[in-house]
DNA sequence: TTTTGAGTTGTTCGA
DNA sequence: GTCGAACAACTCAAA
């Protein structure tokens, strides 16, 4: 009997799933599962975690997809380490497919168990699924790693074509699906979960719920140039824990704006190139999670004064767009990008915080949280990652917070106790006089400014200059 | 090997 | 208020 089996991980999803097709290709009777994996779940502090909720929703709406189709979704908890190889060995599958992570841990946790699997005379075999192109898909002349965007993006685009955008016909061979037996799933208590406000906040998990945002985002596509750095605006396609999770392709949305003309499309393929860049240099450069890319960056000492890191993450920095962005993260798990910069160039270049430390405050927060994004992202912030000019990498906050919050709406929005100062000052507060803070007491409403920023900046370009 | 052009998302200063 | 130049000078990638 000609038996495989598929894990499901970071690819919650039937339609062009890579690892689903290769198996239904290649076998008769195909066992999907999926594993609560006992070694992140435990290791999570906070037990209210609306990315565990998405992954516990997703995998749900997998399983009963499955099942419509005559197939089934074995669902397990514990350590994928050893649930894996046993179940591979009680259901008789040969061949275990999955999609490539490129995470450390995730490649480390992978070659344990494909190990296993071959003493036992069985196969791992990795497939790509949630990158257009892998490290090695994309090089230089000299066949070495692009350190820089803008070229990558060119040999990206030139190497770009239908074979590479193409969909796997899942749905052709679904009549190779094995079923489960029934059981029930583990609810969130059974693994030490509370459920969150993941449904009130607007987020909908699954395949079906990345495709409902997919469609309405299309709809935007066009106005996505002039309108995503506007915190205000209805603009970022807010895809992203859909591509986190794999609960919408990769190809299917890249394939769309690839083939849509105009400037917002061709601006959001690049976000999508961009994605691709920093999978492709935590693949190739596993250490940047904890060091700088730049090595002679590496031994920068951060001042880090006492509580400016804490008064970051509690958003009492007193610089109102800041406190605005790090309230969207802590209330809803969302940031906006531009705020990202904002907030993380403010945490390291005015508040002299090592990046590392946003960088693992982000990731106790964000729903769409993705290693290599995240560090990649911080590193630029940082001006310690893939390109070499930090001095122009010192934004103001407050030209910033009128360039791109002119009306002050996002910050009023988050900020209800600034609702009442006039406009004028609702980028820096601090400058009202007296009788102007009626609306807004700074110092008992509002907190003061933290620093100085044309002092903090010098000190940073001091820091930089070494 | 050497040379050349370019580098996501900026800010500040002085006219 | 608006405009252009300076910022500081390095690394990358391709010719």
């Amino acid at each position: 009997m000609n038996t495989a089996m598929v894990w499901f991980r970071r690819d919650l999803r039937i339609h062009d799933n890579a690892a689903l097709w290769h198996a239904l290709k290649a076998a008769r009777r195909v066992h999907c599962v999926f594993v609560f994996d006992s070694d992140i779940l435990d290791a999570l502090p906070d037990k209210t975690d609306r990315r565990v909720e998405f992954i516990h929703a997703s995998v749900g709406a997998l399983r009963r997809t499955l099942e419509s189709r005559g197939g089934g979704l074995h669902i397990l908890a514990g350590s994928p380490r050893h649930l894996i190889p046993e179940l591979a060995a009680e259901l008789g599958a040969m061949t275990v497919y999955a999609a490539r992570d490129y995470e450390p841990a995730a490649v480390e946790r992978d070659a344990w168990v494909a190990e296993r699997l071959t003493k036992a005379g069985r196969r791992l075999e990795l497939v790509k699924d949630q990158v257009i192109f892998e490290a090695d898909e994309i090089l230089t002349a000299a066949g070495t790693p692009y350190h820089v965007f803008s070229p990558f993006k060119r040999a990206w685009l030139a190497k770009l074509d239908a074979f590479h955008l193409g969909t796997y016909p899942v749905e052709d061979l679904l009549g190779n699906l094995a079923p489960a037996a029934p059981r029930r799933m583990p609810a969130l208590a059974d693994m030490g979960f509370r459920s969150t406000d993941l449904i009130e906040l607007g987020v909908q998990p699954g395949e079906a719920g990345g495709r409902a945002r997919w469609e309405e985002f299309r709809e935007r596509i066009d106005r996505y140039r002039e309108t995503r750095d506007f915190p205000a605006v209805n603009a970022p396609s807010r895809l992203s824990v859909h591509l986190r999770f794999g609960t919408l392709s990769i190809r299917e949305l890249a394939r769309f704006a690839h083939e849509h003309a105009g400037e917002g499309a061709d601006t959001w393929l690049s976000e999508l190139i961009w994605r691709d860049f920093y999978q492709m240099l935590l693949a190739r450069y596993p250490h940047i999670t904890r060091h700088a890319f730049q090595s002679r960056f590496d031994a920068l000492v951060w001042p880090n004064p006492p509580d400016h890191y804490q008064a970051w993450c509690e958003a009492r920095t007193g610089y109102p767009i800041v406190d605005a962005a790090m309230r969207q993260l802590n209330q809803t798990g969302y940031m906006h990008n531009r705020l990202r910069m904002i907030a993380a160039s403010f945490l390291v270049k005015d508040l002299h915080v090592d990046w590392r430390q946003g960088e693992r405050y982000f990731a106790q927060k964000l729903l769409d949280y993705d290693l290599a994004a995240n560090v990649g992202g911080w590193q630029w912030s940082a001006g310690v990652g893939t390109d070499a000019q930090p001095w122009f990498r010192i934004f103001n906050p407050v030209t910033q917070s009128e360039k791109f919050d002119p009306s002050g709406s996002f910050i009023r929005h988050f900020l209800p106790e600034l609702a009442a100062v006039p406009d004028k000052f609702i980028h820096a507060p601090w400058k009202m006089t007296p009788t102007q803070r009626l609306a807004c007491c700074i110092g008992s409403d509002y907190p003061p400014p933290l620093v100085d920023h044309t002092r903090a900046r010098a000190t940073t370009l001091a820091l930089f200059r070494g």
